[in-house]
DNA sequence: GCCGTTTTCGGCCCGACTGTTTTCAGTCG
């Protein structure tokens, strides 16, 4: 059973337990557990094979480790099963529509026998729901609007279409009307690999004028709300994006409070509660005093409550509190720490450019090295090559290292891993290259058993170096194929097969709690673009976004390293 | 139901908005 499968039965225990009107703190017991199950990134049903305590996992105590345990080893959870009976089917889908709360959904469904969303849209419109006591047309309408809106977007979107988009807006209100410390928070801060709303934030001496060019910019298809200190936009692609302009003295606190997580920040208020403090978005208050400090940077706000600064990437609310009392986060992998890209494509099988265009871009980005792994010949579909046209290329790759200075180009291939685990190229062919990279393109939906056993067989190849984009995700597309992914980081660890980080907004693949697990599991990291053209190079930096969130420090990525270091790792 | 630099019992994050009310419940981020 997957930790999503778990999670999901935990938070549907709160739901549930929301309906039942039960005490809000036991609510929250089961809210924080099923996240901490749904972002651990240690496999649940693992830790309870082995007899692990799970009792180490945040947020689970005694009572949540019998549950799921039970879930785990008999499939199916007693007291899930007996809460789930006390309540019509579906009634928690109501409680998935914002401004529908346990009170209103379990009013809907005694008094209006509403069970779906569906029902719900028929009675407002029947004017059935505005008719109950203490609820009214207004209610009704938003509740209304709600549903509407559901439809219309929904879901989250990949942090590649966000960023660019966003970064485009911050350049042309950059220096505009005194606007300074323009920053996004919330999950695009965070480099969540999905971004719901954009939070833009910012100080500014003459705050009208500022979102006055905001609503005004050309990318603004509607404007959605416009105030004296925020407006909200929406821009093509339907993403929402709010500025907010604040007040320069508590601008640390106000970042910080926006940045999130939720969970981070409760952990955080928790823990200043303990110290006779209150915090808030404007600051930190003395709750015996109520004098109200204020912080201009986050830095000094992390500071005054005893705690190393946290990057906004960690601050998902598990461990990294813990870890900043004890000073003990780490210096994360950073952009400029990379050497070189192990992954890129060529016009030799699909990519666009040549190869000697790709060595110049990459040189021109400060790397030492590059290695072009164009498809082996059973990607008929993206051109891939035979043993004729790889040894040509060869060939080629050794004249450019010949005339070419500053940047280095290793001869490799990116070779499919047929349906069976055999390599699309023969051994001998493959012990000719600098580095050889095997990847699934094929047959994806093979059942978890056999999956493994194909990705083991290649990772267990003494001519394989890198496993790439394990998963074969492909965000909001593509489900990830199943795979036993803990086999998969043992072997890799065991075998010196490095596992890819492969940075394609799409792909994002290894996973941040992926790359956190594999890396705890002593396998080493690539962080590879997977480039088809010169313009992909860029895209590097999503993958270091993942890198951060997975708490990987430059030494456990191959790539930070020298030559040198690649060669002897690449054992040839 | 969880958890401990005050606690193995007694607490449990904070502020804002909205609507239907005469002082607040419900919901959200």
């Amino acid at each position: 059973m997957k930790n999503s499968a778990i999670a999901k039965v935990f938070q549907d225990i709160a739901d549930l337990l929301e309906l039942k009107g039960e005490i809000p703190f036991k609510i929250r017991a089961y809210q924080k557990a099923a996240r901490a199950i749904e972002h651990s990134p240690t496999e649940i049903e693992q830790m309870v094979k082995d007899g692990s305590d799970l009792k180490n996992i945040p947020g689970v105590g005694d009572a949540i480790a019998k549950k799921i345990t039970e879930l785990v080893t008999m499939g199916h959870l007693h007291y899930y099963d007996e809460l789930r009976a006390e309540f019509p089917e579906g009634i928690s889908t109501l409680l998935d529509i914002p401004g529908v709360g346990p009170k209103i959904a379990i009013r809907l469904c005694i008094e209006l026998g509403i069970n779906s969303i569906e029902d719900l849209e028929k009675a407002i419109l029947e004017g059935r729901v505005a008719s109950l006591p203490r609820l009214g047309d207004k209610v009704a309408e938003n509740i209304l609007r709600q549903i509407q809106a559901m439809r219309m977007k929904g879901r989250r979107i990949p942090i590649g279409q966000a960023l660019p988009v966003v970064e485009e807006i911050m350049a042309e209100l950059q220096g505009y009307a005194g606007l300074r410390n323009l920053i996004p928070a919330g999950s695009l801060r965070r480099f969540r690999e999905t971004v719901g709303d954009i939070d833009l934030m910012g100080t500014a001496n003459d705050r009208e004028s500022v979102l006055d060019a905001f609503v005004g910019l050309p990318q603004v298809k509607e404007v959605l709300v416009k105030g004296s200190t925020k407006a909200s936009v929406l821009v093509p692609g339907d993403l929402q994006i709010d500025l907010r302009l604040v007040d320069h003295d508590s601008f640390g606190s106000l970042l910080q409070y926006f940045t999130g997580s939720k969970q981070h920040n409760i952990i955080l208020r928790e823990r200043g509660h303990r110290q006779k403090l209150k915090l808030s978005e404007y600051g930190i208050a003395n709750l015996d005093t109520g004098v109200l400090e204020k912080f201009t940077t986050e830095e000094a706000f992390y500071e005054r409550l005893g705690l190393q600064f946290i990057p906004p990437q960690l601050r998902e609310g598990q461990w990294e509190v813990e870890r900043a009392e004890h000073n003990a986060i780490p210096r994360l992998i950073e952009l400029s720490d990379l050497k070189g890209d192990l992954h890129v494509h060529t016009e030799w099988s699909d990519g666009y450019d040549s190869i000697e265009a790709m060595a110049l871009a990459a040189k021109a980005r400060g790397y030492q090295y590059i290695a072009i792994t164009d498809h082996s010949r059973g990607r008929g579909i993206a051109r891939g090559l035979n043993g004729e046209h790889l040894r040509n290329q060869m060939a080629e790759i050794r004249e450019l290292n010949d005339r070419m200075n500053g940047i280095h180009i290793l001869s490799g291939v990116e070779v499919d891993i047929r349906a069976d685990g055999t390599l699309d190229l023969p051994d001998d062919l493959l012990a000719e290259f600098d580095i050889v990279i095997a990847a699934v393109h094929s047959a994806m939906r093979q059942d978890e058993e056999k999956m493994t056993q194909r990705i083991l067989s290649a990772i267990k190849n003494p001519h394989v170096d890198v496993l790439a984009h394990p998963t074969c995700r492909l965000l909001g597309e593509r489900e990830p194929v199943m795979v036993d992914l803990e086999a998969v980081f043992r072997a890799a660890a065991e075998n010196n097969t490095a596992l890819e980080i492969n940075t394609m907004p799409n792909r994002l693949d290894l996973k941040d709690i992926h790359a956190l697990r594999a890396k705890d599991l002593g396998v080493k990291l690539i962080i590879n673009t997977d480039a088809h053209s010169t313009a992909h190079l860029d895209l590097i930096r999503f993958g270091i976004g993942v890198a951060q969130r997975g708490w990987c420090e430059a030494r456990h990525i191959l790539n930070t390293r020298p030559l040198e270091e690649v060669e002897a790792f690449l054992k040839r």
